[in-house]
DNA sequence: CCCTTTCTTGAACCGCCGTTCAAGAAAGGG
DNA sequence: CCCTTTCTTGAACGGCGGTTCAAGAAAGGG
């Protein structure tokens, strides 16, 4: 057998998150990752390819822990208003708490990168729709045991939706008040009324 | 007396802005610029200085330029629906144009570098406070010549309305199709009904 | 206890990054 | 028509970008 690694790749790219997360794929540098990792730079080549693969495995990583992972898994059989209310809730005060400046690595690496990266837009695309289907299915729930108002269409609903939780990440990048985030998103839900 | 400037300031920062809008601040070299800009390396650091002088520029003149200035002009004196409207539908048009999917200057430069530059960060704020302002202005109006229901909050709506004007530039990024874009609007202007 | 295999390490690579500079060219007042 | 001033030009700078590589260290089966 051979030598065992000696880091464990999910923490190593949690620490590599942390940083793409606060200075954008373009802005890291490879020394920037040494630093956080706690790694060799050879180490990092050699595990992860180059510092795109590196970065990949970030960001899938991130969007497993995200909230919105919560909301796909439950929009079939939790409660509607509460599922949203509760993702609101968690993006809101992700987005107000300390460090919150960073915004989400997610729509950062949106604006950042997939008008140039094909592979990348697609992967952020299918996210996204994921998170787009999982409200019309808990809207329509929610519309059939008349919980929320018939008249607006699921699908247009669920596609504001989203673009509201892009609109509060970036207005959390630089105005991250709890109190305005907390606005934004109430107004947002008060569709369901 | 001396030689003249063979070039237009505000044309090469002119075409500064689409390379800059493409490919980001980070991502976009000197070389990317002076090619673009039409003029030699030196002529650019005597004019603006440095890469960010040059950025400052490229931001300052696109936000001259921007729909958002139409609304901060016409909030006293305008429609109050027919100016919002009139504002979301520019938006909508710009990002599902051809070449939309770069999104917005303002809006990209908010997420890659407000959180690592306070100067431009500050621009930022005074630019979408400017712009809260004005939908806060023309709400106010609105209620009081009873076209829009009394019943929200004037600062709460306005800073609803910035951010899903974030949101659409984002999402403009990656799913530019004007149908969507156009359902994302219309669902927060009718909250004005 | 050796030997193969894999991991780790740090130095080194080339190229492009943003930036500077000195020399040449145009402009127009004296 | 010269002379000062400013603009233009292209080559050069040091440094840091991402990446590679060869040598040393650990691990465990034979």
């Amino acid at each position: 057998m051979a030598r065992t690694k000696e880091f464990d790749r999910d923490t190593v790219v949690g620490r590599a998150i942390e940083v793409f997360w606060s200075k954008g794929f373009e802005a890291t540098s490879i020394q920037d990752l040494v630093d956080a990792m706690g790694i060799n730079r050879g180490s990092i080549y050699d595990t992860f390819g180059d510092k795109a693969g590196l970065f990949d495995e970030a960001v899938a990583q991130y969007i497993a822990q995200t909230p919105a992972r919560h909301l796909v898994e439950n929009a079939k059989t939790g409660d509607p208003r509460k599922e949203i209310e509760k993702f609101f809730d968690t993006v809101v005060k992700t987005g107000s708490a300390e460090g919150g400046q960073r915004g989400c690595l997610w729509t950062n690496t949106l604006t950042e990168l997939c008008s140039r990266n094909d592979r990348l837009a697609t992967k952020m695309n299918d996210g996204l729709r994921r998170i787009e289907d999982a409200f019309c299915i808990l809207i329509r729930r929610g519309q059939a045991c008349g919980e929320f108002p018939p008249t607006r269409r699921p699908r247009t609903l669920a596609r504001f939706f989203v673009a509201t939780l892009q609109g509060i990440q970036a207005m959390s990048k630089i105005r991250p008040g709890r109190r305005a985030l907390r606005d934004i998103a109430d107004t947002a839900v008060s569709l369901l009324d």
